[in-house]
DNA sequence: AGTAATAAGTCAAGTCAGTTGACTTAATAA
DNA sequence: TTATTAAGTCAACTGACTTGACTTATTACT
């Protein structure tokens, strides 16, 4: 009878909450619209004229906003844009690829500052964390070269790496890197880095980088899909990527292709740069992979315009089931690949598959070319921590929440 | 150059919008929990004992929580836990079907108290609001003779009903009452009512009720599978119903099954009860068809479970698919069918396809059955306005939107 | 029994972020 | 030159949560 069951509950706020919540709108407002005056940050978040006048008072000083030259539009005294600093924070980026592993620091507005990359042991884990915390340690040396308080700015370590997260033992293994799934990869990048470190998947990573600074810059519903080795979607959901219930969401590489079809044949197996090594007989750990890819697709490679023409097909019926599924305002197309193969496959997608998507009062494209630089992934994953950070959907309100800035 | 485009921007928030929170966080706490005292929910919320003390008083004074009986447990003052007081709040639900509507009234807690239907004109808008406004006309009478406070206490009026919605034409209009689709039919209930309106399509109506009250209760990731005229899945993420873009989320009956069928067929086709209608030749027009597929379905019609069957295949891929798309952690089957239908689905249905749901560390089934009640849609559309009234993940932060209560 | 320990809940003063309304400043229009 | 308009500030006010001491009611221990 005594069941000592948890008590399920939101938590509540405060003035505190209420206030870090406002300084998030107004970071959120200038990062979505340039340079607003205080004037226009009252309209724009409703608050009173004085209330933005402190909040701002208080980031300039903070050194999160700076000030413009005044402008002047008509009657009435000139207004103050304010723009955000860019060194105002700083996070780093971690993308963790099979062979390979990038890392980039970016600032407050999503600029890459420092990036540097290295080859990665694929089945030692701790010798991978021993790379990756070198790497990081360079790139927080070069970036405290660049401003000399990026340290104290910096505001996360944010990893992307091939999903899914948290399976003992699924499907199969050659996509997975199943050494580092079992690895406490986090607690030992928190331990041995002492930043505050989140986690995505890669299509995740990039739905981000598109939100932070590229196509889904503003778009509340955004659906990014990744073609990599594998293929997954990141979700832009309310403004926000949707990670479902075990961080999983947007895995779409499992999906089935046909219910009738007993092989049990996978988008995956078809549509990604997987298969497409596969099909071209090249090997995936080769390191002139990016370049000899971009060559032949340069040249339009016979076999791999057959590729591209056959994936095309299962990627149009991608974008169909993501339109159905989730409604978005678009869809962006990002990958891995070199940005010619990128526009081959765009271009195959084409014309798209009629959905409820083509709708009468459509303003953005139904699909379009996403961040086509190689670098993205990492970008992505640094800006998580950005987000988790500065964003007012993240729920600065609540209670017993840090606090940024 | 002097382009006038909108500030974008997320309301900011003051004292007022912090203490909408909180109440809605408390009335959550309550609704989650049963009933808690002050302290437990001073625990949970994170808040002072002293702030959910004044809190509580409020609460009370307003009608919307009643103290129990003190409990004594332990060393201590004993504790007077509260619960909610149902008829703090009320709202109506209807659904607008093709052939048929049902209003339903609800109190604050989800119990429906007032029911009752009336027949539709399919294809004549205008006569059928008449009808309509005269069953909300009866459902409030009837409601105020439950509670004299009804009529104050009446948050808003639920809509549900078969999407997808906003498109000038598309598909086949058999599926979807094109005259309603370009009535405006919220301006017309809005103002023959006086009531905020809100709409949802069926499957989300359906899944709107299952949190408040069914299998996705306390549940921030579930997905809803609906299997009624036609087949939607209504999208609870992060404990909020998913609307999409355009409020289309989650129309999965237009899934193309195969990248490859040139045919074009979709979900619907197959595991619809529309594709059920058609296999047994039935009229779904016929008033008798429930009981009648409800005899059947008892019988194990032979013909009836050959559709079974067939349906099976598909649902289990879409099942699939929704675990690999969203991550819920769990799906829940419903369905405008009768429950021995549905029950005879879902048994089907198993063994579920292998997919990323089967975790080790799984606490709630794959798949469940929902709410098996016909009028559970209209439940679902009536629980709409009470979640936009209470539940502290609408935002009642932010300025500028009405506080309920 | 009597006392200590524990937990629920209240009291009353304090705090602080946003509000209010009048005011100042600086520009353009008439 | 003056009226008008808009940005931005000043200073007092408000109100929801916090703080820390206090009261109340029960069980556990000696």
């Amino acid at each position: 009878m005594n069941d000592i069951r948890p008590i399920r509950a939101t938590s509540g706020t405060n003035q505190e909450g209420a206030s870090a919540h406002n300084r998030r709108v107004m970071i959120d407002a200038l990062r979505l619209n340039g340079a607003l005056s205080r004037a226009d940050l009252a309209r724009a978040t409703q608050l009173t004229k004085q209330a933005v006048s402190n909040i701002i008072d208080e980031l300039e000083r903070d050194g999160f906003v700076v000030p413009l030259e005044a402008v002047r539009k008509g009657r009435g005294q000139p207004s103050t844009p304010y723009r955000l600093l860019p060194e105002g924070a700083f996070a780093i980026g971690l993308q963790i690829d099979r062979h390979l592993t990038r890392a980039v620091a970016v600032d407050l507005v999503g600029t890459v500052l420092v990036r540097s990359e290295a080859n990665l042991p694929p089945d030692d884990p701790s010798g991978g964390v021993r790379v990756i915390l070198g790497l990081i340690e360079g790139i927080r040396a070069k970036l405290s070269r660049i401003s000399a308080q990026s340290e104290k700015r910096l505001v996360g370590l944010g990893v992307a790496m091939p999903g899914p997260f948290g399976l003992e033992e699924f499907g199969d293994n050659k996509w997975m890197m199943p050494a580092w799934q079992k690895f406490p990869l986090l607690e030992t990048l928190a331990a041995g880095t002492g930043l505050e470190v989140g986690l995505q998947n890669d299509a995740a990573a990039c739905a981000t980088a598109e939100r932070m600074v590229g196509a889904a810059h503003g778009v509340d519903h955004a659906v990014c899909l990744y073609v990599g080795y594998g293929i997954g979607a990141g979700l832009i959901l309310n403004g926000e990527l949707y990670r479902g219930g075990n961080g999983n969401a947007g895995e779409i590489g499992m999906a089935l292709l046909s219910p009738r079809g007993a092989d049990g044949t996978v988008l995956e197996h078809r549509a990604s740069l997987a298969s497409l090594y596969q099909h071209l007989e090249l090997d995936p750990s080769d390191a002139g992979l990016y370049e000899r890819v971009d060559a032949l697709a340069m040249a339009r490679d016979p076999e791999l315009l057959a590729w591209v023409n056959a994936a095309a097909q299962d990627l149009r019926w991608s974008v169909h089931l993501i339109e159905t599924v989730f409604d978005p305002q678009t869809v962006i197309l990002t990958s891995g690949a070199p940005e010619a193969l990128a526009r081959l496959i765009l271009q195959a997608m084409h014309p798209l598959l009629q959905s409820i998507a083509a709708r009468p009062d459509r303003t953005l494209p139904r699909l379009q070319l996403g961040i086509t630089d190689p670098w993205s992934i990492a970008l992505g994953a640094a800006s998580e921590p950005i987000s988790r950070a500065f964003d007012p959907r993240f729920s600065a309100i609540l209670k017993s929440r840090a606090i940024a800035g």
